[in-house]
DNA sequence: GTCTATAACGGGATAGAC
DNA sequence: GTCTATCCCGTTATAGAC
């Protein structure tokens, strides 16, 4: 891997680790095996950097998510789907962490593609709600922007409540729990 | 307000704001107006007096949980009273945004509040959900664990995407989301 | 109890050689 | 492109005077 590739990559994983406050321009540098001189002539900074890294994070967790909702099955199959595919639990979420973090928030560009994962997210899970609902799988009742929102939240809580117990237990609860209100919601006489 | 106690205070805002790591005795200095030798005589540290804030923090949220759960009214109206009580939404929650701190993560002293605080919760509301079936009011098929740790997790996943899109709007859309499931598993024949 | 002085260290970046 | 040297500042204390 190139220079700049490993700066972008180690960038990532301290971001996911330590935060943006926590990281500094020395521990990627060490991270990467590059020296201060790499970093300053690709990047203009710690800011430009994680900028770039929290971008790709945040296009992979929509592709990752896409994948889930791309399988064919219902509705709730695909929102299944996402909600119980493979997760580092105890490490939490790349983007959420980073809602955490004072200088994030205090800066619009590095802000702004975790909101705009988020709110793909959230617009994603409500078309797919709207279309169960079309087709009569789900409760025609059900505002699908709130229940999306619900289900977002509850997978970003959960890992909240995991980091804080030491413990996936809490996380997979958290799923199960909103699973099986969910599932209350399917209407027993689709197909 | 005594030096003492402006301290704690202090470091309650500031772990609030600015977590763990990105906050430094001397802003806490600064904001309770203390010297560095205030500080220092009071508190063996910055750990010594974060375990203190934190500490106060977590008793409160409890204490404040606590308030809306003893109400009378149904399992439901319980739930819901504390899931609408008034909250600093764009603030986030203070425990929420420590488990995202490495600092508090990697010291069992510190992250112990913050684990017994949402251990405790969910417990409680596990409590009333089953207190709730026992009286007819809740679908006794629900389990109590995995949807007391939905409630919790949607609260905390809530303030995560508030704070991503700089707005209350997803939070209380995700509260709404998750009322509105519990309440369809709520026996309409129930009074 | 509170103050100031001091210190060792790391953060974040710039400059210029190679 | 990468390296080393250098810089200024903030962090997290400790020491001792008042």
């Amino acid at each position: 891997m190139e220079t700049r590739e490993r700066l972008v990559e180690s960038a990532r994983e301290l971001l996911w680790e330590r935060g943006y406050v926590g990281t500094s321009p020395k521990a990627i540098q060490r991270r990467a095996q590059a020296g201060q001189g790499s970093m300053y002539h690709h990047f203009a900074g710690k800011r430009d950097l994680a900028l770039e890294a929290i971008r790709r994070s945040a296009e992979k967790i929509c592709a990752i998510a896409e994948e889930c909702f791309a399988t064919d099955g219902s509705a709730f199959e695909r929102i299944l789907s996402y909600l119980t595919r493979q997760r580092q639990v105890l490490r939490g979420c790349r983007l959420g962490r980073l809602t955490q973090d004072p200088d994030i928030m205090a800066s619009p560009s590095l802000r702004q593609p975790v909101d705009e994962a988020f709110g793909w997210l959230q617009k994603r899970l409500a078309e797919i709600i709207v279309q169960g609902q079309a087709q009569g799988e789900f409760d025609s009742e059900m505002d699908a922007t709130e229940v999306a929102a619900a289900i977002t939240a509850t997978v970003q809580g959960g890992y909240v409540l995991a980091k804080a117990a030491e413990s996936e237990e809490p996380f997979h609860n958290a799923i199960r729990g909103v699973l099986s209100l969910l599932a209350s919601r399917v209407i027993k006489a689709h197909k």
